[in-house]
DNA sequence: CTCCATTAGTTGCATGATGAAACTATGTTG
DNA sequence: CAACATAGTTTCATCATGCAACTAATGGAG
């Protein structure tokens, strides 16, 4: 069998993170739902992509637990497509992958937007990791553990 | 033409990054890349991944500036993959990814590994996202805007 | 230096995924 | 109820992926 790889089995929570989101569309569909988008004619009009594919990839995203479907708020028979927590909670995701490019591209004067604090107007500082107690940690500060068993009965 | 979707001229710095990583395989090799791991074959055996594929995606993250190649640390003819300033700044995207996983994943039992502070061995904080003063941000407390005309050249 | 194993790929082929366009089935509007 | 909009599905050509087999250089043992 030549079966595209899953990696949905795989211990490694990247990989269990990419099975669900890892491909060219699903975050691209995600970040127009936290914009308030929640109609398939809404999503395909945005991000101009074909009509199957769309539907193959909600279909996933529901699938996922990311997006759920309910009835339409405008009263009408159609349904919608709304952001579930799950879904919501991949909103880190998608400012690592902006600040990343932000930072790094080669041609930034090409991008046209940049995410700021509603309030203040201003830049969102860069995604920092920090430690428990609050200190910054870089790479080279972290490293991997086993997961601890969780406390149950004989495994 | 059919010709699959690049996101290369994209405006969306989201669109932009998964044009360089928004692929099955390319975070998965940074993630082996950041562990250390530096040579073809080892790429090869830790992910078990097909040669071809393989070559191919390392010959892109080369183009994107992501990798670069450099003569072999131990002295023999062969080449190393290590990874650029660009590269090492996908850090925080790695992470992110890493935390959706075992905040929303439905079966967390099978994550193995956790992501620790080396000096404490307590598991990093989630990440945040913050204004330039501090504050903490959800996503609709953010907004965007238009890039600022970029000043003439002050560099 | 010679021979063989290792490393780092490339090539060929079968199959799965993607995308444009046409088609269909509802739902909505005049 | 006729015309139109919405939300898909189907069809088919093309592209990407993956396995296996092949090749071209090292590298190491004798």
């Amino acid at each position: 069998m030549v079966k595209r790889t899953s990696f949905a089995g795989d211990a490694c929570p990247i990989a269990r993170s990419l099975d669900a989101l890892g491909d060219w569309w699903s975050l691209l569909i995600i970040r127009e739902a936290l914009f308030g988008v929640r109609r398939f004619g809404e999503f395909q009009n945005k991000l101009g992509m074909a009509k199957n594919i769309l539907a193959a990839r909600l279909r996933s995203l529901v699938d996922h637990g990311i997006l759920e479907t309910a009835p339409a708020s405008d009263g009408s028979a159609y349904q919608e497509y709304v952001l579930t927590p799950k879904g919501r909670g991949t909103f880190p995701i998608l400012v690592a992958l902006r600040q990343w490019s932000e930072e790094f591209d080669d041609r930034p004067e090409e991008i046209a937007t940049i995410l700021v604090d509603r309030e203040k107007g201003r830049p969102v500082k860069k995604l920092e990791m920090r430690a428990e107690d609050g200190r910054l940690l870089s790479p080279a500060d972290t490293t991997l553990k086993p997961r601890p068993a969780p406390r149950r009965r004989s495994a």
